[in-house]
DNA sequence: CGGCATCCTCTTTGATACTG
DNA sequence: CAGTATCAAAGAGGATGCCG
């Protein structure tokens, strides 16, 4: 990307992150964790092969991304995210958190992926101790099923199943995100077909909660 | 911008907030508080006519500025940020804050504008409670003074100087800026010219508040 | 002067095909 | 698997002109 050229520390880390595509591809390594270059492919439905290779070559370069080459014969090069890269997370977080309204008009085209719900659910519950902690939320959705942990260290979200959620949601994913994001409320989202188990006022915590 | 297609909150508010120029925009109108035309791109060194005629026609579709439309003689427009263009805030709070480190290695050339600065600087003091709030930080720097106010209602930053202020730095706004980060501390920034009135504890106390 | 629209050139992106 | 190569289409940048 060319630089703005501004002394302004905004400016300048657009001048990194504001590439099409760049910001995404740290989504799926901030969910995936180390990736190979067809899971990411795979995580970004709809990338041109030449600018995925081109923006982790400058992910690179820049610092965030670093690749782990197995040597032949395994020959299998994992991208992994380096501390800075991590670090950006909270601009994901706050993209994640101002962005979920705009699911309610998703075209009936979208590509989803399993793995992308968790996340999008979690950046609801980061940042807010709901009393309780450890909670642990279940996911259920058509694309499969998935936990998010909170406990004192922080918010995790991983494919699978738990053992004692807290509570359990099953529904659809655009369902289940405006719910965590407080802009449907219980009955609401039950009535677009969601499954509530466990308690429900742990759903009122969360919104309740200081940011 | 074409949209991402992907059922995502990050993509779908790339797809709004992704184009080049477009958080810029934000970051001014956030700043600055409702624009001309022209302060606008006073405020936006290097942007062509054409694109900020265009991000704004966008940002207006999408929801996020309206045109308060003086009426002749005095024929001037306004751009004002609705709520939901005021909520991108803390899209524009991490980038910051992510994008400090960078200023560092600014090129010589590096466009620079007075009111980038106080806001660049108040990122560091969101959210944070240094104990004896309000807080007030006067700055000044070689493009003018300006001051941020951490009062329990949140960090507001304007131009000018304050009556009574409880620290003072006087310096480059690099400088400045990397002391607010925590990547300089105090003998090092004076080493870089910094100048500090006020009690330096007060600094500490920022870095080590809860985040 | 303020707020654009037009025209032109250059760069970036997208789609697909191909390779070690 | 992890990319390059190629080429068409879209977008960005810069200059200028226009109109109240």
């Amino acid at each position: 990307m060319r630089s703005y050229g501004q002394l302004c520390s905004v400016a300048k880390a657009l001048d990194v992150l504001g590439d099409r595509w760049t910001l995404l591809i740290l989504r799926e390594l901030l969910i995936q964790g180390p990736c190979r270059y067809t899971d990411l492919a795979n995580g970004l439905p709809g990338i041109a092969s030449n600018l995925l290779s081109e923006r982790l070559r400058n992910l690179e370069t820049s610092g965030l991304v670093w690749r782990e080459a197995a040597p032949p014969p395994v020959a299998t090069t994992l991208f992994h995210l380096t501390e800075r890269g991590r670090a950006a997370e909270p601009v994901l977080v706050a993209l994640a958190r101002w962005g979920t309204p705009l699911i309610a008009d998703a075209a009936p085209d979208d590509a989803i992926r399993a793995h992308w719900v968790p996340f999008s659910a979690s950046v609801f519950l980061r940042g807010r101790d709901p009393g309780g902690v450890p909670v642990t939320v279940q996911l259920h959705t058509p694309l499969g099923s998935s936990v998010i942990e909170i406990t004192t260290d922080g918010v995790t979200s991983r494919a699978g199943a738990a053992d004692e959620p807290d509570i359990t949601l099953e529904g659809m994913p655009q369902v289940i995100l405006r719910l965590l994001a407080g802009e449907l409320t219980v009955a609401e989202a039950e009535e677009q077909g969601l499954v509530l188990r466990g308690d429900p006022a742990l759903l009122d915590a969360f919104h309740l909660a200081p940011a």
